[in-house]
DNA sequence: GTCTATAATCGGATAGAC
DNA sequence: GTCTATCCGATTATAGAC
């Protein structure tokens, strides 16, 4: 019945498809965001048509869950790389400086603003949820340790820490900075990081 | 020909209903934004018909313009109301605040994000960029007087300072903190301002 | 599984009576 | 100026041929 054989030429094309997809969506709802973006822009921007789309996803919500998911896998990855190099401390503030370079790069689909129709869904979107808990985990640990060590304030709340820290890439000053055309990508990463840290540091 | 005298009770009507209206869509864009508001939920929360609300407002980006505008205002009110009462940095921290709890009270309707699909049409509403012009000129003296003083980072470009401070009411950290419900309006207000202005300060 | 064509719905805006 | 009823374009989603 061949069914843990090595997958198909035809597969591996579907496959394929799926990931230019994703990245299709991953530069519209960087750019745009959920409720702006259409199933028709992003069959466009594929260069398939949108019954072919709907082949893949069932619904616009799930190709956004989809891209969502995958993101939290390239952060996973990203954190996983980093792990144990350098302190807690230095591990936050290059997952913030990462994301924000993805976010300026329009790799960072919007992460769920309260204020987006995509956020209750994502909320129920089981592969969503668990990854977001596991990466909360790895961060929680790092967060705690550097209010440990005193690099971070331990008098402020690990959650407020926490949603600081993951609410950096929608920081609408990168839009605001990137705009303006005054600074390079470097120094808006610079900025977002120390102005970040600063805050949560001890007084 | 009676061009001068005081307004008709029929004027006094309108100009209230298009304050209830305008009241309304603070809530609606404060709690949903822009795209996800409707004009259907706007005539129905001030409970008039949706033609008496296009004879108010032309269209629902002018609606929305008006309504930021008047934001805008309330926020020039706050600033002269401040002004000189303290130092540059206290007056900058009380504005945050001040623009923190009406968030949290559902009065904030959304400032531009750049994915908003009003940002574009906000810039070219000269009522909404002359006064937002006007604030950004008070609020850039109190920020270069605080960073003279030592109190903010010489170091940092007076836009970033300016955009951290005017990116704080639409942080969507403010919406997580109080999502979770472990915390008081009050400390999510103080959580913001601390972390904001400690990122701010020299090193 | 991919396409073209179309159904179904939603939301901004308006016509026309009062 | 306010209402009811309606238009019309845009958008999600699907039917059905190949």
């Amino acid at each position: 019945m061949n069914t843990a054989t090595k997958p198909s030429l035809k597969e591996r094309q579907f496959a394929l498809r799926e990931s230019a997809i994703l990245d299709a969506v991953d530069a519209l709802l960087s750019s745009k965001g959920f409720d702006l973006t259409t199933m028709d822009e992003v069959a466009q921007a594929v260069g398939i048509s949108k019954a072919s789309l709907y082949k893949h996803f069932d619904s616009k919500e799930l190709l956004a869950a989809a891209t969502m998911t995958r993101l939290l896998d390239r952060t996973l990855d990203k954190v996983a790389e980093l792990a144990q190099q350098e302190t807690p401390l230095e591990n936050l503030k290059a997952v913030v400086a990462w994301s924000v370079r993805e976010h300026l790069a329009g790799r960072m689909p919007t992460l769920p603003s309260t204020r987006s129709s995509i956020h209750e869904f994502m909320l129920r979107h089981q592969p969503y949820v668990s990854k977001l808990e596991q990466l909360t985990e790895i961060l929680g640990a790092w967060i705690i340790t550097a209010q440990e060590a005193g690099q971070i304030n331990p008098q402020l709340p690990g959650e407020v820490v926490l949603y600081t820290i993951y609410a950096r890439p929608c920081d609408p000053v990168i839009d605001f900075l990137k705009m303006g055309g005054a600074f390079t990508d470097d120094e808006i990463v610079a900025a977002i990081v120390t102005t970040c840290f600063n805050g949560l540091q001890p007084n």
